[in-house]
DNA sequence: AATATGCACAACCGCGGTCAC
DNA sequence: TGTGACCGCGGTTGTGCATAT
């Protein structure tokens, strides 16, 4: 469809905004919220249209952004969900508390394209650029199965996106108060309003992520067979990594309401942050990941699945293509090739474990490459 | 010291999706 | 149901700073 533009009025300053400019637009939204970005210019006093603002505002001024450098979780967590999502920005932002999705885009940008493309990774497909890697039988199996998962994760971490989207839009609506980080910031002067556009609590996916690579790829610690005892150890009955395929067996039907109404359900899914903690925000320790099968950690996942599913007739019709795709023999097919260890499982295992492993990198700046060597190294 | 070049990031532009009328 | 307004997204451009020559 699109539009014209909204700020071909005469008189519209563009450009850099400047300190007054933004003493004024802060103030316009601590008093009144951010409502219409349209009308909000002139309200305020601002010879700026009304995108320029709302780009100001969420880009810049908004009270829940983390500036400065991307921390290594950070730029792992870019990575693999650019791997499965693709150039969806917004999308990968969800997943990042306290980064924009242009900071993140200007990132990938700049730095992280660049650096796989140096590597020898493309940095669209995600794949080596000599094929020749991945040509062996087991591989391209894990590969297909690698796809499947990626497209059905991509479908999910899209549904999650809006999900959060819903629930900025609802929580503004509300009026309601944001996480208590961000009451504890700096500006909690800012009144209910503004705090209602605080990033709500990530979405869990990355934990899903982590124990699908982990209980692919990652040996057991305690000295257990590997892969394959890791991923029994998931329990029995999260055959998938994403545990979604027998939750789509053996789930309890959906209640109506909860598909009539399930924008509540929604919001309640991406409130509650207590179980966010294994993914991104938990740098240290890492911990809960590890034990996804537990009993008290799956039924909320599957909550939140469910949920999900809920959402999208297509995000269901994904599903059931994975049910054929990703099959428990195929998921022990795949993990034969554990010990050995396949490119991208040791690429992703690489890129969650070295992350606890600070001396890999950070410290060097660009010119040891930190993990990035390492897997070269590797290589 | 002056100029050229490269880099990082803020901001803009145009389009698609959604919603109200 | 069609239309237009609004919002948000992704791609691109512009600007300022740092480094090299």
């Amino acid at each position: 469809m699109g539009r014209s533009p909204c700020c071909d009025k005469v008189g519209m300053k563009k450009g850099p905004w400047t300190p007054e400019e933004d003493q004024k637009l802060l103030a316009y939204i601590e008093e009144h919220g951010n409502g219409s970005w349209r009308a909000l210019p002139a309200k305020a006093g601002l010879q700026r249209c009304g995108k320029s603002c709302r780009l100001r505002w969420t880009n810049y001024l908004r009270p829940d952004i983390k500036r400065g450098k991307f921390s290594l979780q950070e730029e792992q967590t870019i990575i693999q969900l650019h791997a499965l999502l693709g150039n969806r920005w917004s999308a990968i932002a969800t997943h990042l508390p306290k980064r924009t999705d242009n900071e993140i885009k200007n990132y990938w940008n700049t730095h992280l394209k660049k650096r796989l493309a140096k590597m020898g990774i493309d940095p669209v497909t995600h794949k080596p650029k000599n094929d020749a890697l991945l040509s062996s039988d087991g591989q391209s199996k894990n590969t297909a199965n690698l796809s499947h998962m990626a497209q059905w994760e991509s479908a999910r971490l899209e549904a999650e996106a809006r999900l959060v989207r819903q629930s900025k839009l609802r929580s503004n609506s509300f009026n309601q108060l944001a996480s208590p980080e961000f009451s504890s910031a700096s500006t909690s002067s800012m009144n209910k309003s503004a705090a209602a556009v605080a990033a709500p609590a990530p979405p869990r996916c990355l934990d899903i992520l982590k124990a699908w690579n982990g209980g692919l790829t990652k040996p057991t610690e305690a000295g257990g067979s590997g892969g394959v005892g890791s991923v029994s150890g998931l329990g029995g009955e999260l055959e998938s990594p994403t545990s979604t395929l027998s939750f789509s067996e053996n789930a309890p039907p959906i209640p109506a309401s909860g598909i009539g109404e399930s924008s509540t359900n929604f919001i309640e899914f991406v409130g509650n942050s207590a179980t966010c903690e294994g993914g991104i925000m938990k740098e240290e320790g890492e911990e809960d990941w590890k034990g996804f099968g537990n009993s008290t950690h799956l039924p909320e996942y599957k909550d939140g699945i469910e949920n999900s599913m809920s959402f999208t007739s297509g995000l269901h019709d994904m599903t059931m293509s994975m049910e054929s795709a990703w099959t428990p023999e195929s998921l022990r097919t795949g993990n034969e090739h554990v010990s050995g260890g396949t490119f991208l499982e040791r690429f992703t295992d690489l890129l969650l474990n070295n992350s606890c492993d600070r001396s890999f990198s950070d410290g060097g700046g660009e010119s040891d490459n930190g993990w990035w060597w390492w897997w070269w190294q590797w290589q």
